[in-house]
DNA sequence: ACGATAGTTGCATTTCTTTTACAATTACTA
DNA sequence: TAGTAATTGTAAAAGAAATGCAACTATCGT
């Protein structure tokens, strides 16, 4: 179960649905319920996700509408900067929020899997050196270290 | 193309080739010729690399082994820790060597989809801290920077 | 050196994720 | 409110990765 250490304040900002918006009608794309829907329920998941977890949280709150239209519309969250691709596990991408949040590392555990997320003022340094070094313009980040949590360590799982 | 700035020196240390037997016989498995001409091959290339175009490298050499043969060795030589998974991207797995190379990040031009590798020694700093602070015992680390390269932000690319 | 045995291979098939063609539907603009 | 171009669901396709199976073989003990 990921848990999620790293969340940002998540006042002062826009409404994701807002956001949204106004990148479908910059983009002269249409704001249909399905799209509503979808959004909405994104942001209401408070963890990462996938197009499964997704697809079944709508269906069982009977919201018919169908897996296509999620795969349809993840890449335009991911274009206006609400969510992004953060790792491909069990045959699947994963995704999490971006709005709002702020950089952080994703810690996994390879033992009992669980997902931790730290902040540390030294991602953000990174990030400028390469803005004001290399001249890159950057939009996006995903860090994910790999290792045993101290449970797993404790339990013996690995020596 | 990816470019390769970030490359460890590859002095000093067994050939993978070494670290891959040993590991075979620890584990009790074989070394096949299969599993011999895969690591091999890996080892030659110095770049990312994804299942695809080894297995072509390998049949244009006249090497006539299965994909699944590639696809039931990676898994292995991620375990011994001569290489990693480092982003899914066009559909499929990449994979780098890690093995005497140094922590790095990558970074991506969403533009002209080049990657470049940075080392920035507060990539360490952050292994330990997490280490250190959490207690934790870390094997592996991805860090993928996205944005628009400088050539492509001059191109105008991206306004 | 040889034979037994358990791991490995290639092939074909399967599973699973993600994309897409198409016809029906619908949001948006004038 | 009508026109039009985007969107939807369905079903199928495309593609990556995993796997069952029979034939093969690396390895080990004798």
């Amino acid at each position: 179960m990921p848990k999620t250490n790293a969340k940002t304040k998540e006042t002062e900002h826009l409404p994701e649905i807002e956001i949204f918006k106004e990148y479908i009608r910059r983009k002269g794309l249409r704001f249909t319920p399905e799209r509503e829907i979808i959004v909405r329920e994104i942001f209401e998941i408070h963890d990462h996700f996938d197009v499964d977890e997704l697809y079944l949280r709508l269906r069982n709150k009977g919201k018919k509408l169908s897996k296509a239209s999620i795969y349809r519309t993840l890449p335009l969250l991911i274009d206006c900067g609400l969510i992004q691709e953060v790792y491909h596990e069990d045959g699947h991408m994963h995704y999490e929020h971006v709005y709002g949040h702020e950089p952080h590392a994703h810690v996994r555990c390879l033992e009992c899997r669980k997902v931790e997320e730290f902040t540390d003022h030294r991602i953000k340094e990174i990030e400028e050196h390469i803005t004001k070094e290399f001249g890159y313009r950057l939009t996006g980040l995903r860090f994910e270290l790999l290792g045993y949590c101290p449970d797993c360590l404790k339990k013996q799982y690995r020596p």
